[in-house]
DNA sequence: CTAGGATCTAGAGTCGGCTCTAGGTCAACC
DNA sequence: GGTTGACCTAGAGCCGACTCTAGATCCTAG
């Protein structure tokens, strides 16, 4: 009824179920240095996480989800780990990432169009083919065309 | 005055001028039959493309840089290749890919917000720091956190 | 005491999607 | 007639991000 758990430990298997990461994928990031405190040791040399590296990880899975690569989300944990002093950095790194995935969207908005104009295509088409009854062989017309956009 | 250029025939070097596209891509993506027509061949066995293999390159180009793989895109390839008939599996893998796209438009929504979200502590950090003259040593908190989401 | 399971290290292997190299052909220009 | 320069083929190499293997260590339970 006092202390309840200060800092909770967890082994590299603990946090690979609460963060969908393998245990391979734990020791390659640590080796990669996208910690940002040194992961500490417990008895037999095995690794102990706290609550503040699954949630770093979590933050460093979304970050990856959207594309960032490995070498940008190392300079980000760097700078965490530096402390204090290079926010202006921090900042500028996260503005280069949004403008990354702003870039993205748009670009996925287009793709999006594009896909769905062809299925609004493919849907007229079996609706009329269903319609007359025989196969529409007279339509050999529209592919690899973006036709009238 | 009469005739105008019926079917323009193009050589490598010039479809990847236009398309933005490597020789050696456009080599590797008739090797792995993504073409719709059996690229034809000049004199002394050169690639001939027409004005129909540019407009379908710009097609696989947009369903690339959403993310389509290759086996997809050489399926639907395929099933173009086949001719009228199979309008319903072209409107399936389609559908399939909308549903990628869709998906992958809200984890990226996600990852923005986060990201938009940490850009806005930065600024305000920042905005403080600078006010006041000295550095926030104390903010020692809030990273790797989420905060209040 | 031994068997199983989780962990450790170092390093090799995989996969997707190109990119590049080597060695050769061909046409055109100077 | 020699040198570009664009093209050809077959196959090797590369990069990112893991994943997997081998062989060792350690803890716990039966």
């Amino acid at each position: 009824m006092a202390e309840v758990r200060v800092t909770t430990s967890l082994s590299i298997g603990q946090v690979a179920d609460r963060t969908g990461l393998s245990v391979h994928a734990l020791r390659f990031y640590e080796h990669e240095g996208l910690f940002v405190n040194p992961v500490r040791r417990g008895p037999g040399g095995r690794r102990v996480y706290s609550q503040d590296d699954v949630d770093w990880l979590t933050v460093c899975i979304i970050l990856r989800a959207s594309g960032m690569p490995l070498p940008a989300l190392r300079r980000y944990a760097g700078l965490v780990r530096e402390g204090a002093g290079n926010e202006k950095e921090r900042l500028a790194l996260l503005r280069a990432h949004q403008a990354h995935l702003t870039n993205q969207m748009s670009r996925l908005t287009e793709c999006l169009d594009l896909v769905r104009f062809k299925i609004g295509v493919y849907e007229d088409l079996l609706d009329q083919g269903v319609a007359s009854g025989h196969q529409g062989q007279a339509s050999s017309s529209s592919e690899s065309g973006e036709e009238t956009s």
